[in-house]
DNA sequence: CACGCATATAACCTGTCTGGCATACTCAGG
DNA sequence: CCTGAGTATGCCAGACAGGTTATATGCGTG
């Protein structure tokens, strides 16, 4: 299985989850939000299950998905120690005067 | 260039930065640290420069590096629509009592 | 200025991931 | 049962990422 961070790399995955940051949503729904074939959703939809990013209730014959923010938290906790790290930073800053060059504009998330 | 969440999905990147949490490093100490050929760590290192996550600073031949937080505030960003969820779901298990299985406990990060 | 050290880049190979299409499965209704 | 809606899975092709080895580059020293 892979680790959440490599789930979470792939962007198609990430809008999938974002878009059931709004509340359960069934498949079709998914389907027509992300702008991909249908296989496509279910098989990123099978990886982030097994992640255990989202989970199933089935309805009739539809399948409903939700987010699961469980792995996300351990996610969370590997970030503390570098975010202890921009805290003291903002500190640092004062020392290096306005000497640095400009953070680059085009990162993303 | 990668996301940040391209680039932290790569295990050795990841052990790169951890390794960099201690202090700035120079590249031959990363590449002990790391276990892995010297252009590999320097391949990384370059996606890792490119995704704004370390920065080098040159000393004689020496390149040292160290981390550099901000993109991960960024991830820190992205995250916090999930943080509510999993705090808000905290009551959530109230209504569930017990009734759940446990959590899978093979969760990496 | 020739050499050695530290690091970066090039070229190449291989495995893995993703997307698409076709197809299988499952469920409720008639 | 047979059918259709909704979803999952198998299989394939193309693209890409990571490792390795060989080689280039930059810097200080004798």
């Amino acid at each position: 299985m892979a680790s959440t961070l490599e789930v979470l790399a792939e962007p198609s995955r990430r809008r999938i989850l974002d878009l059931l940051l709004s509340g359960e949503r069934p498949v079709g729904d998914l389907v027509e939000g992300s702008a991909m074939s249908q296989p496509s959703v279910s098989k990123h939809l099978r990886v982030l299950r097994e992640a255990g990013l989202v989970e199933v209730r089935q309805d009739a014959q539809r399948r409903i998905y939700r987010v699961r923010p469980e792995p996300l938290r351990d996610l969370d906790e590997w970030l503390a120690p570098y975010r202890r790290l921009w805290a003291s930073r903002l500190g640092a800053l004062e020392q290096h005067l306005e000497a640095m060059p400009d953070d680059d504009p085009d990162l993303r998330r």
